[in-house]
DNA sequence: AATATTTTCAACCGCCCTGGA
DNA sequence: TTCCAGGGCGGTTGAAAATAT
């Protein structure tokens, strides 16, 4: 007998398997404007033919802006360790103490790195897993400036009501490791992290490949900074090593929309944007300072430079800018 | 360079829990 | 109380990429 997920994407004729290009902009495009949650009817109302298990775990998976993209640094890899001693594959409430990083990933990483390492281990045995009676921030690391990225913590009412139900049939095993306040000595740079588009060299190096038409591949952007930390020669630098090819390829609003996302400064990164790449001109309305388009920056690129036309697909009414174009002159 | 093998990880499956009717 | 749909979770799969031969 098929399950209930079965029956219902045989029902509505719902796609599965890799998404698009075009989907992860559907979905990006309607959570940021109305949220998420209640999937199902997400699903519908976005216009996507997923079910809305699909959509979720696209969203918390991939799309999510406040997701921490990249390798699992060395301070994270032993807090999965420790807690995966103490708690077994209990991913979820793992990942809820490790910001920016989901269970899927997690386990993922387990799977594909720590378990075939600590079994080759030769001292290691099941259970001789050193115990969390160490608070992890007093572990050493070899790198000074790695260290005390997590803490831990006693829980208390402070904690969030999800750990803190998650905690309480642990009695004597409840600890909540917190995030770090922001700090301005994080590690600065933008990264390409999706293999499918080829291997970096370094933070700084964005080249990427992109064939136009070919199958549609993930592309994402990381910053290890918020705009804040990030001055604007960096960004500019950042994306002036994009291929010329990507700028004008679909995939760039969904570049721009991740930059933007992790950035939180729309501004800044448009302004760079538009420093970069001549050919591409931002024009605001009458009545508008010209400044003042980068308030709306994300949007004004996404509107204006995504395939899917957002009056369409989104209901939506035209933004309040004129038009960019990949070529201003077109315009004069 | 070509082929085989291994690794990685996005996505799906099925089970369970919860809340509403 | 029972049923059902939605959502969350852990386990698993399989295609693509990386690595070894």
């Amino acid at each position: 007998m098929n399950s209930r997920w079965t029956y219902s994407a045989e029902r509505g004729k719902l796609k599965k398997g890799p998404w698009t290009f075009e989907e992860d902009l559907h979905l990006l495009r309607y959570i940021k404007l109305h949220g998420e949650g209640r999937w199902s009817a997400l699903a519908k109302a976005a216009g996507l033919q997923r079910c809305g298990k699909s959509c979720r775990l696209r969203w918390v998976n991939y799309l999510r802006p406040d997701l921490k993209l990249g390798n699992i640094t060395p301070e994270e890899e032993r807090v999965i360790i420790e807690l995966h001693a103490l708690w077994g594959n209990r991913w979820s409430l793992i990942a809820e103490r490790i910001p920016g990083r989901t269970d899927n990933e997690i386990k993922n990483y387990w799977r594909s790195h720590l378990k075939k390492k600590l079994q080759s281990a030769a001292n290691y045995k099941r259970n001789d897993c050193t115990p969390l009676s160490l608070p992890i921030q007093s572990l050493e690391h070899p790198n000074p400036q790695h260290q005390t990225q997590l803490q831990v913590l006693p829980v208390n009412s402070t904690a969030t009501s999800s750990a803190s139900a998650a905690t309480e049939d642990r009695p004597g095993k409840a600890i909540n490791l917190q995030s770090p306040p922001p700090s301005s000595n994080i590690s600065q740079g933008l990264t390409v992290t999706n293999r499918s588009i080829g291997n970096l060299t370094s933070d700084q190096d964005l080249r990427m490949e992109y064939i136009n038409g070919a199958q549609q591949k993930p592309l994402s952007i990381t910053s290890f900074a918020t705009a804040h930390d990030l001055n604007q020669n960096s960004i500019q630098n950042q994306l002036a090593g994009i291929d010329p090819r990507i700028l004008e390829s679909d995939a760039m609003p969904s570049i721009l929309y991740q930059l933007y996302s992790s950035a939180q400064d729309d501004a800044t990164a448009l302004q760079a944007f538009t420093a970069s790449n001549s050919d591409v001109t931002v024009i605001p309305p009458d009545g508008f300072e010209s400044d003042s388009c980068f308030d709306f920056g994300s949007d004004i690129l996404l509107w204006n430079m995504c395939p899917i036309d957002p009056a369409t697909h989104y209901g939506l009414q035209q933004p309040p800018f004129a038009s960019t174009s990949l070529n201003a002159n077109d315009r004069q």
